[in-house]
DNA sequence: GAGTGGTCTAGACCACCTC
DNA sequence: AGGTGGTCTAGACCACTCT
């Protein structure tokens, strides 16, 4: 049976507890009615409040424990979602045209803070790869990838005419990782590469990926400048 | 009734089909069956298998529609989720202790990019407000903030004892906003605030807030070098 | 039109935590 | 010890979209 006025989704419950919290009905710090309470008031089931109520913890607006019940987060944690998306598409959503090229290949022993944050030995070999991505022929990302051989299947491509990125996510085990976000000033390799000048401020992402066992590949991207990562939310 | 084997829960049924995917049994891009056969195969409800497979989807391993099924996903956008915390809390969490300076309050018409960025005309006087986050005594975040002052409550508080953000955070309507980062060299503002040269690169943090209807502020932190924001996926 | 995911319900048991 | 959220079930209807 569902309610005959106009809440009736979890979606609108959420919105009506977001309201309530945003007309300091509920303010910050405050508890506020159980799920069963609040299911009996709006008329729908437990699990569905469940369903609202858990989306908003999850967000970072409710603070939930057994037992204790739910509050309004005193010191709301924003929870911001980014998405990561592969260079190209992002190069194609701007409506610009992608293109990359493979600026150096070699196998050599990583630095010591890749190797580290990788995991592994500071003698493992692995292979390195810098290359440009460019937007409509402009330069558009720095990257410069370590690989590790050991997890990667036979035959590797010709990574001048196939994207690392695009190649792991297509013959490698799916895997998850780490990234961050930083500033830095552009290094002269990164300036003569982006054409930028030395020391100009670059945005840098970098990530690290894993199978459930073995590092895969680390990642540095430096942004040609402009660059913003955005979240709307 | 549970299944028997080892395979209860949707956290259980999410780890399995991660590793189905890993195990590339269903490689990207391959569609995976549907929840009804899922569940049989399981021995679980299909809605145990619905909350395990939308949870994938949220995170952007799985493309789900209607009809169409749920597939692999095939170039991965992966979804990264970040925690913005107060910057008391960010200082704290290092283990440092936090304090901050006002160093300027006025009263003004706010430059266009940010009046437009609010949705406000461009006569509309504003409150700005410059302040130094410190961390252990050592510039942390300088942090540049328009407020309007339309939908603040009566008595304002003293800026210079009480940080704008977590006075906001208690009194004033609970609200959503945009997050945005980038980099950019120091202005000579900012390089005399933090205490670097000129031009050096810093992390930039952008955030706008908004109530339901009208803007609350507009924030840029510009964060003293080395700073960093992490994801674990 | 028909198949698939999206959601809801009513009830139940459990885990965890505060009291 | 008891209350609260976390989860599961079996069934149902609906919304979307592909064919």
């Amino acid at each position: 049976m569902r309610a005959g006025v106009g809440i009736g989704g979890w979606e609108d419950i959420r919105a009506e507890v977001l309201r309530r919290i945003r007309v300091r009905d509920w303010p910050p710090g405050a508890m506020i009615p159980t799920e069963e309470e609040l299911a009996t008031e709006f008329g729908v089931a437990r699990a569905t409040v469940n369903r609202a109520l858990r989306e908003l913890a999850v967000a970072g607006v409710l603070e939930r424990r057994r037992k204790a019940g739910t509050r309004v987060a005193a010191l709301p944690v924003r929870k911001a979602t980014l998405d990561i998306p592969v260079i190209r598409q992002e190069v194609e959503a701007r409506g610009q045209r992608h293109s990359f090229r493979l600026l150096s290949q070699a196998e050599a022993v990583p630095p010591v803070p890749v190797a580290s944050r990788l995991g592994l030995g500071p003698e493992q070999r692995m292979i390195y790869l810098e290359t440009l991505h460019l937007a409509d022929g402009q330069p558009f990302v720095f990257e410069t990838r370590w690989l590790n051989p050991l997890v990667l299947p036979a035959p590797l491509p010709d990574f001048a005419t196939v994207s690392a990125n695009e190649w792991l996510v297509a013959h490698v085990a799916y895997a998850l990782g780490d990234i961050a976000f930083s500033a830095a000033g552009a290094t002269p390799r990164e300036a003569a590469v982006l054409g930028v000048a030395e020391g100009a401020a670059l945005f840098i992402t970098e990530r690290t990926t894993w199978t459930a066992e073995a590092p895969i590949t680390a990642v540095r991207l430096a942004h040609a400048p402009g660059y913003r990562v955005q979240t709307l939310v």
